[in-house]
DNA sequence: CGTCCACAGGAATGACGGGCGG
DNA sequence: CCGCCCGTCATTCCTGTGGACG
């Protein structure tokens, strides 16, 4: 990790002097932070946090941060958990009421003197899936009783979700607003040179490696993490061949091969009936250049399923493996009208074929289950 | 211009595995 | 051990709907 944050120095201002006020005494207004993934909200937040930590103990002050990535702890429950273990409690993963553990959380922070600042990454998929009740708790949690006050920080990679929130909550959390605009392809050069010198001999990097990785990246909304992944895999690609200097060709395998990673990372791990229903898809595709129906996608897993001993499930559960699968980018599903001949879903591969079959391949149930031949 | 298809997707409900305090 | 509540996964029942057909 480095020492600075280039190209996001107004930011790191911005962020600063709304949360500088505590250092006079006064809890800081509450922050909203928006931008695209790897526009370095996260990193940002962290390095003001720890500076301004560090420079609360020099005047006395007692400020603390929790970090919490709300796309792992996406209840209400698991929030609040998070947030009462960091402040020294120790909560069971189920079994309390949230209501308890909020309790329990309000008088273990009464207890303590100073400022807690709570960050939420990735806020967006906790209100999504759960609603914005805990939001609404944290908020308020400060004026019951005396001792630490809490102070929050919303990391969203979705621009609209302060709309969806609730009157009470929107005007409270979004005291403050900070947008991060995505980095551009001279400024991930810039990062990538930057991180490169470290990392890597002079020698080690053909001209042009790092300008095609941060083409690459910029493309994807100027995600900088991206453009290090890809410099960083490319290296190691080029390593593994023993090669001199890492080449352009190096890099766009990385760009493959972290794609093919991730996506296979994620059907392994999905469950038996997911599987099924992309595999349903995978052969309904086999017929029609279009793509099948959910419908007809039903009708082959229905088929499917008593051949590897299992019981299927309903066309609305089905649904929702469809539209999950489709927020990740393994399917991709169309809503079509067809008039009178109703209205209904066009399902396709979002992924290459090949790394479908692979990882569909994986698992020794469904294996028996894949043809030979390919479309 | 209304009908009606083939679903989408919301809401309520229930089974299940689990932890809590008492 | 009990009664309670939790999150998760799944079912059941439901209302909503874009647009070709008649």
């Amino acid at each position: 990790m480095p020492e600075e944050l280039p190209h996001r120095h107004n930011e790191q201002i911005r962020l600063a002097s709304i949360l500088a006020s505590a250092l006079k005494g006064s809890r800081p207004s509450n922050v909203f932070i928006y931008g695209h993934v790897g526009t370095g909200k996260t990193a940002v937040s962290r390095f003001v946090l720890k500076r301004l930590r560090n420079e609360g103990s020099l005047h006395g002050l007692v400020f603390d941060f929790v970090y919490i990535n709300c796309r792992y702890s996406d209840t209400n429950y698991r929030v609040l958990a998070d947030i009462s273990e960091h402040v020294g409690l120790s909560i069971p993963f189920t079994g309390l009421s949230s209501a308890e553990v909020f309790r329990r959380f309000t008088k273990a922070i009464g207890k303590r003197d100073g400022l807690l600042f709570i960050v939420l990454d990735e806020i967006d998929s906790l209100v999504k899936k759960s609603g914005d009740e805990v939001l609404y708790r944290l908020v308020r949690a400060n004026g019951e009783g005396p001792g630490s006050r809490v102070a929050i920080i919303g990391i969203t990679n979705d621009l609209r979700l302060i709309e969806s929130l609730d009157a009470r909550i929107r005007s409270s959390l979004g005291e403050e607003e900070i947008v991060f605009p995505p980095y551009n392809a001279e400024q991930l050069t810039d990062i990538l040179e930057r991180r490169a010198k470290v990392a890597f001999n002079e020698t080690a990097l053909q001209p042009g490696v790092i300008t095609l990785c941060s083409a690459l990246a910029a493309k994807e909304h100027g995600d900088a993490r991206r453009a290090l992944e890809l410099l960083r895999i490319a290296g190691e690609i080029a390593e593994r061949e023993s090669a001199a200097a890492v080449s352009e060709d190096n890099v766009r395998r990385a760009y493959r091969e972290i794609e093919r990673d991730k996506v296979t990372e994620v059907i392994k791990t999905m469950p038996i009936h997911a599987k099924m229903v992309l595999l349903s898809v995978y052969l309904g595709l086999r017929d029609q250049m279009e793509g099948p129906t959910t419908g007809e996608v039903y009708e082959t897993y229905n088929r499917l399923c008593p051949q590897v001993g299992l019981d299927s499930l309903t066309q609305r559960r089905l649904s929702d493996f469809i539209n999950e699968m489709d927020m990740l980018g393994i399917l991709s599903a169309r809503l079509v009208s067809k008039g009178r001949y109703g209205r209904t879903k066009i399902v396709k591969i979002g992924i290459p074929e090949r790394v479908l079959r692979e990882a569909l391949q994986e698992d020794k149930r469904l294996a028996p289950l894949i043809p030979e031949n390919i479309i």
